[in-house]
DNA sequence: TGTAGCATGTAATGTGTTACATGATTCG
DNA sequence: CGAATCATGTAACACATTACATGCTACA
């Protein structure tokens, strides 16, 4: 259902292709939203037939022709009322998050070996990002021109760079942790198993281990409990 | 893809129904992931067919019979495999932060208004969040006991808070970024329509709200760009 | 000469959501 | 007495991804 808003609007900053809208998902709003062209060009015709849009076709020397779209009054209004209306909670799919809260079933070695590579590729795309901003920057300051419209398109930005940032320092963070916490990685599952033969094993070895990690633990959640 | 491996790796802690998974998912998991019934019985099936758990019906006294799965061994080796393989590039949407993005197109106040209702959105969900982790760190400290299950659940819970509490800082942050910049939604839109007749309006009130700006802008900026 | 970019689409498949269907028990 | 919880599913629909189809230009 958001797709469709997206599109107008960037439809209500300049006119635009299919392919134009695409490019402008996968750049500036590569932070916020993303889709394919097989669903844009049925969205567009969609739209239009709605009356949300108008297109006229541009033919271009030694390239295809270019259907370019432009918003109508009716895309302006629906656009708006949408702006208007808080969005129903988000719906957060993170795979590797996923992965992470199972990762106990593969060995420590392992765990950190994901970690890291995750962590590398968040690094890439941040700088990939920061590269971007920092393009923009320069340009709006060259064109010396300030609007509500890139105000909000850099308060976006900065959110992106930011949760880069924090999901970076997370994944430092729980190398840190696993790395500190290895060994418990290795005794596997013995109280679930006999509680009875094992109490001394139990009230030693893991009890022992509670007391080592218990700082570790602490120390990797201060300052977002004790507040409140 | 996901949501298969989802389920193994719960069925990997303990024995579940589709009902008991599908509140494991809001609970701990709503952090990372989220499913529906209609969408998890379907999939139990499919991983039994291909032998990935095993099942046996419970009939239970005063409620409807439960069907208890159990993860295979085959099933252990999927989810292995599954969690040695970096995911692909997440793919954001984020509702929220497109409407920001396009938020030019409504009044300054309106603006304002959204971003305080969404703060306190995201600030109900946090609170909700805290108590859910502190009840579950009391519930392992009384217990005594420390695995490396438990840590990659705090791990993952960790991230959780974090991400919540940088949502909610960065709408304040932006609530007080637009409203030091409010007036900058009034004057519209005047230099793409006609460049030449209004040249001295522009290089008078343009360039006087940039300069005005430039200060707040780098503000909300500050420390996130400046080091590479 | 083949890969990437420009440009627009359709078809098939996969994933996710809402609605429908059933039925007992418990709590306010 | 109605709503919530427990419990399992199917069907219809909406949304998303991959594959297929076409064709021209620029560049290495």
């Amino acid at each position: 259902m958001s797709l469709r808003f997206g599109i107008l609007g960037l439809l209500s900053k300049w006119e635009a292709s299919g392919y134009d809208i695409k490019k402008e998902f996968d750049d500036v709003l590569s932070v916020v939203w993303h889709s394919h062209l097989s669903q844009i060009y049925p969205e567009l015709n969609k739209l239009e037939k709605e009356g949300m849009i108008k297109s006229k076709v541009i033919p271009q020397a030694g390239k295809p022709d270019k259907k370019v779209y432009a918003i109508t009054d009716n895309g302006v209004e629906a656009l708006q009322n949408w702006l208007l209306t808080p969005p129903e909670p988000p719906k957060i799919k993170d795979t590797f998050l996923m992965q992470t809260f199972f990762m106990d079933n593969i060995p420590a070695d392992e765990v950190l070996l994901q970690l890291r590579i995750y962590k590398k590729e968040r690094e890439q795309r941040l700088s990939r990002m920061k590269k971007n901003v920092l393009e923009r920057l320069k340009s709006i300051q060259e064109r010396n021109v300030m609007k509500s419209r890139i105000l909000m398109a850099f308060a976006v930005l900065r959110r992106g760079l930011e949760q880069e940032k924090q999901y970076i320092k997370w994944c430092e963070d729980t190398i840190k942790f696993v790395e500190s916490c290895k060994y418990l990685w290795d005794k596997q599952e013995e109280e679930e198993i006999d509680p009875a033969s094992n109490v001394l094993q139990n009230d030693n070895s893991e009890i022992a281990s509670f007391k080592e990690v218990e700082d570790i633990f602490l120390d990797y959640f201060a300052g977002l409990i004790e507040e409140e």
